[in-house]
Formats: C-alpha cells, structure tokens, sequence
DNA sequence: ATGAAAGCGCTAACAT
DNA sequence: ATGTTAGCGCTTTCAT
C-alpha cells in the first residue's frame, strides 16, 4: 500500500500521535509540527486509509444505499433520486456504498449483515420495496439510523419522506374536472403497491369534492409499463366510449397509451384528454407535453439526506410530507357543454 | 460493535486462527470444529468486519463508481448503465461505492486519493467525462485497474468499453437513404463531446457510401436537450424546406423537436422523418415510436463489469467494442418520387 | 507539546 | 489439527 503514518512520522521526525493530531487539527501540535506535517503530507502524496480509521474510531462515515435488485426492465424509480442524494451526502463527508437486495428473495436478517458488514452509520432505502416486505421488519429491530423512501415507518431511528399522493391524485383529477370532464377513467398500477392505492384514493376523493359519482366501471388496473397503459386505456375506452379522459397513476402508461391511441386515430388532447404522474423527465417533451404530476425528486433526495445526517447526530426520526405539483402542459383540453 | 472473532473462539473454546480458518474454508479444520464455529456464527450472529479483513489482506473487495457530480438536469448517462454493472459486481462478490466527481472542478491527483481513500480494487469511470478531462491523465498515472466507459483509453490496467459510435451514426442515415430520403439533416449535439463527432462521422459515412453529396448547411450543432432539438430543427427546416428528414445524435432531442413540429402542425412521420439516438427506454412509447440507435446499456454494463473483473485477476487491458443496433419504429416514412 | 504503547477485528506466518 | 503471535494503519489514553 501507499504511505502510512508511520512513513510520515519517519520522514518528520515526529512521533506518530503527533502527526495523528495534527492531521486531525487537535489541539497540542505547535505550529512548527503542523507545517512540518502539512508539508510532509504534500511531498509524500499521503493518503490516510479510512479503512483503519474505521477500525478504531467505530465509526465509518458510510451510508448504504439500499436498492432492489430485480428487474430493471421497468425505469427504477431509485434513478431519479440517487444522484441527488449522492450529491448531499457526499457534501457532507459521507461516502455511499450500494447494496442491492432482492425483493423475491430476501432472507431475515440480511439488512443487518449489510449493515455490520461494512460498519453503515446509517441507510437509505429506495422505493421498490413494497409495504410489509421483510426489510422493514428487519428495520425496526435494529438501531442504526434508517430513511425510508415513499414508505411509511415510525422509529426513533428511522425517518421517512413520503409524497402526498393522496393530493397528487387529487390534484392530477381535479385539473381534468376544471377542465369540464365528467366521465373520468383512472388507470391505476398495481393494486398492491401502496402508492398505487394512494393514488387511487385522491381519485376518488376530488370526484367527491366536486360531487361527480364515482364509477367503477372508469377504474383498471394495470402494470405501470407502457404497453399496459396501451392495453388498459383501449379496454376502458371500449367499454367506455363516453370517457373523455383518463388518468393514469404513472407518465409511462400514459405515454404508451397515448402512443397507442395515436396509431388508431385518436387524439390527444382533440379527442382524449389525458394526465399522467411521475413528472418524468421527458414528460415535457413528449408529443403533446404531458400534463402530469410532478414528483419533488431533487426535494425528496435532499431532504432524505438531511433527515438522515440529522439522525447520526442522534437526534429523533420524523416524517417528511413532500408536496407534489400539478404540470400543466397540453394534453388536456379544455371541454364545455 | 458486534461479535467479533474473539468472542466467536471463546465461545467455541478454540483459537481464534482455528475459527478464522473456518470462517474462510481453508484447510486444516477438523469437521467438528467447523460445525462448532458455524453453529456459533448462527447462535451469535457473528458477522465479519469487512474493514478489518481489508487492513490485513490489503485488499478490499470494493469498486469505485467514477460518475460527474455536475448537472443533472440533463438526463445523466450514467444512470443507464450503473443498475447493469452494479448487479454483475455484487454477483461477484464486489461491493461498490460511488464517487462523485465534478468535471469542472477536478484537481489532479482527485481520483488516486479516491482510490487509496477507499482502498479501491479498481474503479469504473462513467460516461460523462470529456476527452482530455485530466482524470484521463491520472488514470494513466495510477496502477489499479481502471475500466472506462465510452471513452478510448489504451494501458495494460485500463480497458474500455465503446459503442462503435460511427456505426450507429451509419445506420441512422442510412435506414433514412434507403427509405428514399435524400436531402438528410443531421442535428448534433455539443461539438466538443467526442461522440458527437463520432456519429457525425457515421452520417457523413452513409451519406458517401450511397453517393449524397454532403452538405454542410443540413448540419447543425445544438446541446443533447429537449429545446435545443426543437430550436435547431425549426432552423434547420426553415432555412433548407426541401429537407425530409433528420438525424438527431439523441433522443431527448428527438422528442424535443417532435413534440415542438407538432404544435406547428408539422407531423411526423407524414410530413418529416425522424431518427434518434439512445434507444431510451420511452422511445418506444413516444407519439409516434421513435425510430432510433439502440445504446446496449445492459451488455455495456456487463461486459465493464467483466472487464474490470478480469483487469483484478491480472489481466491486461483490452477495447471492447459494442455493436449498436438500428430500431426501426414509426418516426420514418418511405417516400417516393 | 510530544511520545510510547495499547488495541480496533482480522489474517497469516510460524509454532506445536 | 490447532494455537500463538505479529502486524495491517490508525486513534487514543496515559506518560513525560
């Protein structure tokens, strides 16, 4: 390996708890000893090795990012946030180290491993893990300092940041019902995910508002893929001729839908109206621009950091509630009556 | 900390060299001391310290993943092929860390203190350095293996992985010439970012090839976003009406101009053919399907990731080349005359 | 202000 | 087959 310490405190003629000290700007170094140091560190291209600083300090100013690791056919979602997460913790000094687990097949216990494994002073876990999934068991039995992503977790330990998707549904329907529509369709993801059910209930809650009955023959429920919201949007449409717009619970059934519906001579927004969720970075460039919901990415990641550095330093997990916004773009239109 | 091998030998009444060997499968353990430690492994929980092993094997099991830490407005490239080489590293038992580093502000030496920071085995630079970037010249500096991403670099600890970027900008233009097309724009992205060039190669090389003269007006320079595709090919059109058809050197610049003929009621594929570049995963659900170059991020990650690994067994360095596949969708039209 | 020495958890000679 | 011991590079008492 490199240059040690000890290598330093030869070429210094200092003792090695002298060099330590001033190379962690503690106090009792004359300032002779500091530059001799600083001096030597520069010349001799010194590098000190975290790995051993860990061993005896106890602690290793790594955070384990925890991604699922099955099928990346579908865009992850922890895509979107990674970088900005990175960004923040990497600013405060924290180095980030990924640890993929699967969701099929993950034992009881393998959180914890990761984390004693390479000594994690804290975790962030992405979306992708649904709700009861073991992890989060395996979570909540341990102590080390846990952020949770768009799911909901309490411990003294643990923090979460959570979107209101409840108001991102409501949001996403209202527009269309400001806009004059009455006849309503709502392709949701998976049913048994829990944003998908979040969703659903701001779906179902601006109706109320606005007192338009709610029909379950306007709700389907799909896979989040593009070729899903094909499918479901022809299927509702079909069976439903007098919807006049949909809502899909993410950009990328949207975008397949209206794909879709483009080849068979249907229009967006002329003939449908549609709005998606996700605010997906091509969202604005898709043909139309896609009227969606915005998730707070750059927010979410950050405040997630944050909430993490805060619970290090030992201070009480809290809930984070990030408010989505409404993108209005044009694939609705406008209809009177 | 945890249980450490100390108290895993106390508990099994054994040295603790005895139980390490154990632990690592080696010779010289008696089947009944084996089952002793592991049966204490499972009773503790014992997990090993990564750390520590590291500080005595002098190796450390961990990748570096080299990504720019700059804008992520722009879609960063690298999010497309980290989930692919991440997988096939924990497969091999390699733990990864990401290490942002920014392209404006790198001082030399940054990378090599990354790497003996960390202990790094060997590092993964990803897309989104320039050619000349000074972390190219420290990469030649260093002697951990170093496998680079989209970017040629030759040395016996180094490979690199490339898309053959001239082909992809070949069957771009050609699939445009053989569906009748002769008069082809093509939009780049940023000059100074040696893809570009490569693939304004491949245009002028199809071009030749099918004996269309070049010219220099049907080409114009723009910066890989959403408006400045929409910018440049309003431009581009105006300036040169008899234009049928342009090559973009990406997607989102692609869509971009799409979405944007679109709202001036220019429609493609019936009124202008358009091929992308990127192969993104929503450019099959863009209005209308995207015809473009299929980037194979999964075989670009898997295939670094090998290369990295073979470099660790001691391997010399090698240039991999990646074929990039033409996806002919609906964006193009064949005409006549 | 500086130094000596113990020890973090582990592996790898080197005994036995 | 098992045990003893010397470090790996560093921080941190405890002396001086």
């Amino acid at each position: 390996m490199g240059i040690s310490i000890i290598d330093l405190a030869k070429h210094c003629n200092l003792s090695v708890s002298t060099v330590s000290r001033a190379l962690n700007n503690q106090y009792g170094v004359s300032e002779k000893a500091r530059q001799k140091v600083l001096k030597a560190v520069d010349e001799l291209r010194y590098v000190p090795n975290e790995g051993a600083k860990e061993l005896v300090r106890k602690r290793s100013n790594v955070i384990g990012l925890i991604l699922h690791g099955d099928d990346y056919e579908v865009e992850p979602a922890f895509l979107h946030h990674l970088p900005y997460i990175n960004q923040v913790l990497n600013e405060a000094g924290k180095d980030t180290m990924i640890q993929t687990i699967s969701r099929v097949n993950y034992h009881s216990g393998e959180l914890q491993q990761f984390i004693q494994k390479r000594n994690f002073e804290g975790c962030i876990i992405f979306p992708g893990f649904l709700k009861g999934h073991p992890i989060f068991d395996d979570v909540l039995k341990i102590k080390t300092p846990v952020v949770v992503l768009e799911e909901e977790i309490e411990a003294p330990h643990c923090s979460s940041i959570n979107t209101d998707e409840i108001l991102g549904g409501e949001l996403a329907t209202e527009h269309l019902i400001l806009s004059g529509h009455k006849h309503i369709g709502f392709i949701n993801g998976l049913g048994f995910i829990h944003i998908s059910n979040l969703r659903f209930q701001g779906y179902k809650k601006a109706l109320e508002k606005h007192g338009i009955p709610y029909n379950q023959e306007y709700v389907m429920e799909s896979n989040y893929k593009g070729e899903g919201g094909a499918e479901a949007s022809t299927e509702l449409l079909q069976r439903n001729p007098e919807i006049t717009a949909i809502f899909f619970a993410n950009d990328v059934m949207a975008m397949g839908a209206i794909s879709n519906l483009s080849k068979r001579n249907i229009a967006v927004p002329q003939d449908i109206s549609i709005v998606g969720y996700d605010g997906h970075r091509l969202s604005q460039f898709y043909n139309p621009p896609l009227t969606t919901i915005q998730i707070q990415y750059k927010e979410i990641g950050g405040k997630a950091a944050h909430a993490l550095l805060e619970l290090i330093e030992g201070r009480q997990g809290k809930s984070v509630s990030i408010v989505p916004r409404l993108l209005k773009r044009e694939s609705v239109k406008r209809i009177d009556y």
